[in-house]
DNA sequence: ATTGTTTACTGAACAGTGTTTAGTACGTTT
DNA sequence: AAACGTACTAAACACTGTTCAGTAAACAAT
């Protein structure tokens, strides 16, 4: 009797093409402009039917938000190539920010929208993408301590300094708060503060 | 003929009442809740009213940013009479965050929401407010170069880090991506991660 | 004082939003 | 073939930002 196994299975395929379009949109035209109709409309169904796959449109945010991960933990893979430790830490750093810059509308509804954290705030759970990818840079962080590069009691502490730097320069590009600066000037102290921060922290925590 | 003049200060008036009301719901509600309606009502007037004297919402979410920068200037005032000009950029970095965690709902409007730079944008304005605000800060780098405790080519880039790295914490916390550490560890963690960047700062730096 | 003109304001509408519900049509089971 | 259960949708609800025709009052000119 496959026939339950047959429906689960297209449950899921349902899941994922509901999925795929919205993020497909998300990138296309930014996440705030795109509702719930445009989402059924591209996937030829009447936006009711996402209601039975999906809770709420935050579901559907949380959904994109997990995908995105994976693909951000894709970049990251070759890191782990890497024999100095600390060139694997400022190897990640630059590719979060690269990750930032090139999948803007996926960084955003990963790092700065509200509404994913929402589908989980209901449900409860920890932020387990969050969670998995700050041990990934604690890991590193240690890594470097061991090595004796870096010098710091506590590598959660040191690995949130670092993730905040990181994360300041993208979080400032994204919503538009480096406009100030020229283009040109912007992406000049985007990358030299960057590396003025890697020279700090090497001379800094040793 | 004080006729258009009276008629000009009560236009300025109006515009006040409308952007008091609406600062006044956002912090109460966040500024997500809050509708053109929801402020009509506040201020006893019709929603088409508003429109009279705001091209749109992301104008109104603009003068709201810039009497939050005014308030977050009144708080950074006491740090220039301190004298040594190290102990004015931790001071700097401190009331940041704490104006941040105090008044969540007006740095989301200063620094994170997307509207108010759109109201910028089809002016094509330069964001003065934040010009304003980096330029005091490159101030402070600055005096710290020259009282020797600081060691930087360029005082603009050394800038953009430090405000990277302090922003990083604010914007991470607001926007629920702290979320995977416990209330406490939370506190501990943005607390000891700041000292550590100072330190960092100052030994790295030299 | 009585016009005409400008100004300030609003009710109602438009096109959109997220979400719910009643009802239909079809695949599955008896 | 009849009964049941599932997948789906049209239509509605209560909202959103925004516009526009119309009204009433304030002002200006006669």
């Amino acid at each position: 009797m496959g026939i339950i196994e047959r429906k689960e299975r297209e449950r899921e395929e349902m899941r994922r093409l509901i999925v795929d379009g919205a993020r497909h949109l998300f990138v296309q035209n930014g996440y705030e402009k795109v509702s719930i109709r445009n989402i059924a409309e591209a996937i030829e169904y009447s936006p009711a039917t996402i209601y039975l796959y999906f809770k709420d449109k935050n579901e559907i945010l949380y959904a994109v938000h997990q995908q995105a991960f994976s693909k951000m933990m894709e970049e990251f893979r070759p890191i782990f190539a890497l024999e100095d430790p600390f060139e694997r830490l400022v190897e990640m750093g630059r590719r979060y920010i690269n990750f930032a810059v090139e999948n803007p509308e996926l960084f955003d509804i990963m790092f700065i929208v509200t509404a994913p954290m929402e589908a989980l705030e209901c449900r409860e759970d920890i932020w387990s993408e969050g969670r998995i990818a700050f041990n990934m840079l604690v890991q590193v962080v240690q890594d470097c301590i061991k090595a004796g590069v870096l010098h710091a009691d506590d590598a959660e502490v040191a690995a949130m300094m670092i993730w905040s730097n990181i994360h300041g320069y993208t979080a400032l590009f994204l919503r538009k708060r480096l406009m100030m600066f020229s283009e040109e000037r912007r992406q000049v102290l985007m990358r030299e503060a960057f590396d003025l921060f890697v020279h700090t922290l090497k001379k800094g925590l040793q």
